[in-house]
DNA sequence: CGGATTTGACCTGCGC
DNA sequence: GCGCAGGTCAAATCCG
């Protein structure tokens, strides 16, 4: 992903904007307050090119913040290239973690997805190493993004789990917690949750099996894409406690499930199928939009902006009537 | 009191 | 065969 993904140019249409924003005024007030007619022409050209040049530099502010994030985002990015590609050579080249070095690897390409190849199901060769491994029918991971502060390894996905182990591996210094589902035997999916080494804020779950029934509950946001989702379910998993919603009080939280296309739930396809191209630009266009516009400050000073324009116009109106 | 969670012990697979 | 590490079991404990 590039940030050329983003167009940087804004265009804030404010002919049109001016015109709704005008319209809407009326009705606010009652009657119509239209002197346009009456401004002479080049007192009016005085204003709109004033305001023009207004209106670009405000352009140009807001084109310099998008700028700004979408360096952010590439070096973020750069960043996990670089992790990525450290743990695959440390990974060859440690012979103390030769075992289960394709979960490793699975973790890395898991954590953000990106890479198109995010399919997380164990690979033949690596499954049928096992005979055991064959028979699992497969693997799936989801990273989410939870209060660091929040100890439970707790993933909230619908489905009501029952702990049966807990154990500090080696690679992580954080416990890795093991779940059945509620239905086993009858049900056989697996789970296992860890904190990311990398990022202890990010919650990654292992899931092993398929559900052979429905969810216990409503499904919440946490495996959905892009979706918030409360981190403080901290009993999510205990059937006596009700759902969490999410609310704006709630810690502000992104799940990424990048490794399940949208309607993953509805669809038998494997999770080695890899998600088009264009579909995961388009999600994460979504995504910084939605995260642009969860910005309070970010929302707040383009409120500003744009109100200070079209007040600016209408009293400029007014007061050149 | 019943179900869920915790946690130490045990099992199993793998590399040397 | 031994040691290591991940995975699982099951008794103890917790909690509503």
């Amino acid at each position: 992903m590039e940030s050329a993904w983003v167009n940087t140019t804004l265009d804030l249409s404010i002919n049109s904007f001016h015109h709704t924003s005008k319209a809407l005024k009326r009705e606010a007030d009652g009657k119509m307050v239209d002197s346009d007619v009456k401004v002479p022409v080049k007192h009016e050209a005085g204003v709109l090119v004033e305001e023009l040049t207004r209106v670009s530099a405000e352009n140009k502010k807001l084109t310099e913040m998008l700028t700004v994030l979408c360096e952010h985002y590439t070096s973020l990015q750069n960043q996990y290239k670089e992790l990525v590609s450290k743990s695959s050579e440390s990974e060859a080249a440690a012979t103390s973690s030769k075992k289960r070095k394709a979960e490793c690897e699975d973790y890395s390409t898991a954590m953000i997805g990106f890479t198109g190849n995010a399919e997380s199901s164990c690979s033949d060769e690596n499954s049928c190493k096992k005979p055991k491994e064959c028979i699992k029918a497969k693997v799936s991971r989801a990273c989410v993004r939870t209060d660091p502060s929040d100890n439970s390894l707790i993933v909230r996905d619908g489905y009501q789990w029952r702990k049966y182990g807990q154990k500090v591996t080696r690679d992580n210094p954080s416990p890795r917690a093991y779940f059945k589902c509620s239905f086993a035997p009858s049900c056989p999916v697996k789970k296992k949750v860890q904190r990311s080494a990398e990022d202890p804020s990010i919650l990654v779950a292992t899931y092993e099996g398929e559900h052979n029934h429905t969810r216990h509950s409503p499904a919440p946001a946490a495996l959905s894409s892009l979706s918030p989702v409360n981190s403080s379910g901290a009993t999510a998993n205990n059937p006596r406690s009700a759902p969490v919603s999410s609310s704006s009080s709630a810690p502000a939280t992104l799940t990424l499930d990048l490794m399940k296309p949208a309607g993953w739930d509805d669809v038998t396809e494997k999770p080695t199928q890899q998600v088009d191209q264009p579909a995961i630009q388009q999600v994460l266009v979504q995504q910084m939009a939605a995260s642009l516009t969860r910005d309070p400050n970010f929302t707040a000073a383009l409120a500003a902006a744009i109100s200070g324009k079209v007040l600016d116009h209408t009293f400029g109106d007014k007061f050149h009537s």
